[in-house]
DNA sequence: ATTGGTTCCTGCTGGC
DNA sequence: TGCCAGCAGGAACCAA
């Protein structure tokens, strides 16, 4: 589901519930996910203060302060990927704590009485410790390609990730390796906004078209954040608001109406690439 | 080494 | 109204 803006979106509601407060208990209701929780998972992170939350591509980081153990050992970030169909809610303090729904897979109990949920109904969602010191080098976050909105990412910077790649532009933009965070949504807006057509190979997206589609990336991107995301059908805040970038989509879903662009109106079109449903209007991007 | 296809899982929708 | 095929925001894994 969540692509980057739903999870910066995410990252931000649990930042104003779990910034410096205490996990007093955690819950796993079900470890098989995408990736079996780690061994110990609750005990390691029972009683254990969470100081920041970050993000890195799709991956929600949350830092958790420095607790020695035994072994020497330190995990210190908690790693949560929301696949296609997780969410993290909050529910406030209350006298009576609300039951569990379905798919309720982990719950982190806070120290505030706070209760913070991943619900995750696919379960191609998945969490994982990892130690501060080198996190960049774990092994689910090393071969990321750079983050589209550090302001070093540029047309130059897109087009040395692009350089050499004999695959069409839109698979090459859903690479994480290549450009980190973007999904199939964001990827046909950017290309829509940026005039270009998804069946173009990759390799020959350089110079001016190259710093058009950075440009767009960034822009949809922080157009989305602004919005809360798009609510298509799972993407719910923590705090139980919706998104509502999806009313700007130009071209994601609307097969078949009117091209935005109102010298243009030609038809959108959808096409199955890597299959995946591709939304573009024929005309604008070539 | 790349690249494309398949698979994991559940829920919802649209066509019959 | 009811049933079921097809599809969904992701990405690891496999084979060529």
């Amino acid at each position: 589901m969540p692509e980057l803006p739903e999870v910066e979106t995410i990252c931000r509601g649990l930042a104003a519930a779990m910034a410096n407060r205490r996990l007093v208990r955690v819950e796993t209701r079900r470890r098989d996910l995408r990736r079996p929780l780690p061994d110990k998972f609750a005990e390691r992170l029972t009683g254990r203060a969470v100081v920041a939350i970050g993000r890195r591509a799709k991956y929600i980081l949350i830092r958790l302060k420095q607790d020695k153990r035994e072994d020497g050992e330190e995990d210190d970030v908690l790693l949560v990927h929301l696949g296609m169909s997780g969410r993290m809610t909050v529910a406030a303090s209350e006298i009576a704590p609300a039951p569990h729904a379905a798919h309720d897979h982990v719950v982190f109990h806070l120290d505030d009485g706070a209760v913070v949920r991943f619900n995750d109904a696919r379960r191609f969602g998945s969490m994982a410790l990892a130690c501060a010191a080198g996190l960049e080098r774990h092994p689910l976050l090393a071969g990321l390609g750079p983050e589209p909105l550090d302001p070093d990412f540029d047309g130059p910077a897109l087009a040395a990730r692009l350089r050499g790649k004999r695959t069409p532009i839109k698979a090459a933009l859903l690479d994480q390796r290549v450009v980190a965070g973007l999904g199939n949504i964001y990827v046909c807006e950017a290309l829509f906004r940026a005039g270009i057509s998804p069946r173009r190979m990759a390799a020959t997206v350089q110079g001016e078209r190259a710093r058009r589609l950075a440009a767009a990336i960034g822009d949809v991107l922080n157009e989305a954040i602004a919005a809360g995301g798009s609510t298509l059908r799972d993407h719910v805040r923590p705090n139980g608001e919706l998104g509502y970038f999806q009313h700007h989509f130009a071209v994601y879903g609307r097969e078949g109406e009117r091209c935005a662009d109102c010298r243009c109106r030609a038809a959108i079109k959808r096409i199955v690439q890597s299959g995946r449903s591709t939304f573009f209007c024929p005309q604008r991007q070539r």
